[in-house]
DNA sequence: AGATTAAAGGATCTTTTTATCCTTTTTTAA
DNA sequence: TTAAAAAAGGATAAAAAGATCCTTTAATCT
């Protein structure tokens, strides 16, 4: 469904919109560990989310990285644009390049059903949200 | 959503349905044209279909490819499972390897939903209705 | 100022996916 | 019974995705 930094960058930005919520600034380190991705990959993909400024990051001792009051209302559908493009939301099923209803694929009636369904959950699920069930234990980013 | 390889093995494969449905059986030089797809990887993508015996394959002169009259009833959750494997329909939205309704990823909930109904619309569709739309110039397989 | 910490950036390596090429096998028809 | 046609199979190549390593830049504290 989603690329590996794609999958990376949602757990990440999901920790660190959680620990946001907790007044907590977070490394590298500490995220790599809690969501249990490789470190190195991971800081490119924490480098994409922070220049399209969906995180803040701090350099230096006791720098890292943070979500910003206002960004906590970012939407998933947003990460996964920035880490994956957005195939997902337009991309034809079976590859055409030009497939719409006006010269549909097999499949692209059915299809665009369901990508709506997915489409509107990731345009309605916040940061904030997710961070609050994982403040609940709702919810686990390991394992 | 799906690899290459499902790509052109389930566009083929609703293309020799098709034209298995008008009494015609087609090589893979005309399969690879109509379905416009790389040849050779076509057919190691119809090798793989043949041997799960989901399409006959004929070899020497005036042999090509047909679907036997009942697998005209296979289902494209089947394709789908035998090309890319089934992570599409159990694989976790985030990547955990173990995510469940007891210890579910931040969006787990959300996902399995979707990826239901994603799982019903294939399962619920046949190489055979989607011959007869082709057949009805409904829908196209090329461009 | 100097040492240290942590992110940014560049270069490189590995694995997987996508794609091609060439030989072999099977079948058909002249 | 030989030539041709078409799929099967093996080997290899190219491109993309995934991952790591090392150097540079920025910030902080002593």
């Amino acid at each position: 469904m989603f690329s590996k930094s794609c999958e990376y960058g949602l757990r990440a930005i999901i920790f660190i919109a959680q620990q946001t919520s907790k007044n907590n600034k977070v490394s590298l380190n500490t995220i790599s560990k809690e969501i249990d991705s490789p470190q190195a990959f991971t800081a490119k993909v924490l480098q994409q989310l922070t220049k399209n400024n969906l995180v803040k990051s701090i350099k230096g001792p006791y720098g890292g990285f943070i979500i910003e009051e206002e960004k906590m209302n970012t939407k998933l559908s947003e990460v996964i644009r920035v880490l994956d493009g957005d195939a997902i939301y337009t991309g034809c099923g079976l590859g055409l390049k030009q497939c719409d209803a006006n010269s549909p694929c097999p499949l692209h009636h059915r299809f665009v059903e369901i990508r709506n369904d997915l489409r509107n959950m990731l345009e309605s699920t916040s940061l904030q949200i997710l961070a609050n069930d994982l403040n609940g234990d709702l919810t686990i980013l390991k394992r």
